[in-house]
DNA sequence: CGCCAGGCCTGCACGC
DNA sequence: TGCGTGCAGGCCTGGC
């Protein structure tokens, strides 16, 4: 589920109830997610000090100052404030307990996401060292992404959701970007021309921001870490919408697949 | 029952 | 030879 805007919606709000606050401990239900979560991570995490909350394109990192705690939601992650005495459901797999008697919890029913506990610098991980420029860094820009696609003859749908190219994008906001700069999603990469790349890396920029002050997308099972759900959803020009009017001129939304994933598009506003 | 779902890694066959 | 590419499959549960 979470793209870049959710994970970024969920790091704003746990930051002001996590920074400076001192971990009493980790409660490890189960460790088998992508990764398996680290054995001793109540050891790892015991007195720590969490110094900051940080993103890298979807991964959340947790700086506890002798190290950093590595999150990432896969398809069906959610971090969360436990109010009261909430009991522990089935999918509830991890809880950052913190002395102040805050619980964070981690629901994943699906386990794609994954738990890290790294020393040192946590973007040199094999996992972070090779995600591309972040969507909103300023050096992220037209003729960057005119040049990083130089040598990619793959659909420029494929291309954005290669965390190589640009950090964060998934599904979503990949068929939503390409909607509002007009561009079809099978067209091939290395065929855009730098004005075309530097709507895309606006239109990028925008959607993800309109995202994030939505509170991110709601579907399934997504919310907040306030339990609250994002409202992005409803300004979806594409995604989902097949066979729907193009919200710009009416034309039924159409529904491909690109690579065992759904693809979705206005067959007259995005062109080749 | 089968199919679908917001992620991402691996391995394979293929073509240049 | 060695890329990049396009697939398929795997990791899981739940909803329709």
């Amino acid at each position: 589920m979470p793209e870049l805007p959710e994970v970024e919606t969920t790091r704003r709000g746990l930051e002001p109830l996590l920074i400076d606050q001192q971990i009493r401990t980790a409660i490890v239900r189960n460790r088998a997610l992508r990764v398996p979560v680290p054995r001793d991570l109540p050891q790892l995490l015991g007195d720590a000090v969490i110094r900051n909350l940080g993103r890298r394109g979807k991964y959340l990192l947790i700086d506890c100052g002798r190290g950093t705690l590595i999150l990432h939601l896969g398809m069906s992650g959610r971090l969360w404030i436990v109010t009261g005495n909430a009991p522990a459901g089935k999918h509830d797999h991890l809880d950052l307990v913190l002395a102040n008697g805050t619980v964070v919890r981690l629901c994943d029913p699906r386990r794609f996401g994954l738990v890290l506990w790294v020393c040192g610098d946590p973007l040199l991980h094999p996992l972070l060292c090779t995600i591309g420029p972040e969507p909103f860094a300023e050096h992220f820009d037209g003729s960057l992404l005119y040049s990083a696609t130089r040598t990619r003859s793959a659909s420029i749908k494929q291309v954005l959701m290669d965390s190589r190219i640009v950090a964060g994008i998934g599904n979503i906001y990949a068929n939503e970007a390409l909607f509002r700069s007009g561009i079809h999603p099978a067209m091939s990469a290395n065929r855009i021309g730098l004005k075309r790349c530097q709507s895309l890396v606006t239109n990028i920029k925008k959607t993800l921001q309109l995202a994030i002050d939505a509170g991110g997308s709601s579907l399934r099972d997504y919310v907040g870490s306030d339990g609250l759900a994002g409202n992005f959803q409803n300004q979806f020009m594409v995604y989902g919408r097949a066979s729907n009017p193009c919200p710009q001129c009416g034309t039924p939304i159409r529904g491909i697949r690109q690579g065992q994933r759904a693809t979705f598009y206005c067959p007259r506003c995005q062109s080749r």
